[in-house]
DNA sequence: TTGCAATATATAAGTAACTTAAATATACCA
DNA sequence: TGGTATATTTAAGTTACTTATATATTGCAA
């Protein structure tokens, strides 16, 4: 639905913010959460997801716990304390784009635009 | 500010717009703008733009006339009708995007996340 | 009169963040 | 036995950019 052109420099930032709110996730499940967040709108291919996931790790900011479920390995992905930080920075970057992007969007049709 | 990754995939997105808001524009014009109405926040670069211009235009989206202005040679761009239904695809898009973004970045403290 | 900032466009070469595709493996249902 | 869902991995290719460089005029300040 909406093209990947769009999505694409905001994966990070949306894997982050996941994470800050549930906890700790695996990468399915990131995946299928987004889906479910954004009716649709929004599917992380697992190309793009899990070689993401491995460097955010090896840069400090995720670590992981292997857990066994149903014989299928699941590797739960949770912020460290440096992905926190990096959390707050990355909304903040994140909602300065959306009103950015609002303001050419949305102009205001009493403000002279010309 | 924005982090260019964030802003990649919605240049295109923004030329259209502001041509279809403003009628006719030329290139450096467009930057200017953009840069006025995010208050600094997204400034676009010329290797980025100019060949996005050109793009547009041998696609049939963008027409241009050429005119002399303190013998500085501006080149306007404005929408063809095959760009006013671009237009009008890509903001439905974009629109899109920033509604699923705001529910991943900000979701509703009411409704369970988990 | 030199030199910098602003105005105005162009384009080649490089990069990063993806996409696409293929691989591996288990569970469950028809 | 065959397809769907679950779960992760990674190599190769693409694309939309960034970076850097080039060209040319105007106008201001040292």
């Amino acid at each position: 639905m909406i093209p990947t052109d769009l999505i694409k420099g905001s994966l990070k930032t949306i894997v982050l913010k996941l994470l800050e709110e549930n906890g700790r996730m695996y990468g399915y499940d990131i995946t299928r959460k987004v889906e479910e967040l954004t009716e649709g709108k929004i599917k992380l291919t697992y190309g793009a997801l899990y070689p993401v996931l491995h460097k955010l790790e090896s840069d400090g900011v995720l670590m992981t716990e292997s857990e066994n479920f149903n014989n299928r390995i699941r590797i739960y992905y949770s912020l460290t304390s440096k992905g926190h930080s990096l959390v707050t920075e990355k909304i903040k970057e994140m909602k300065e784009f959306i009103e950015s992007l609002e303001k050419i969007v949305n102009p205001l049709p009493g403000l002279s635009y010309a």
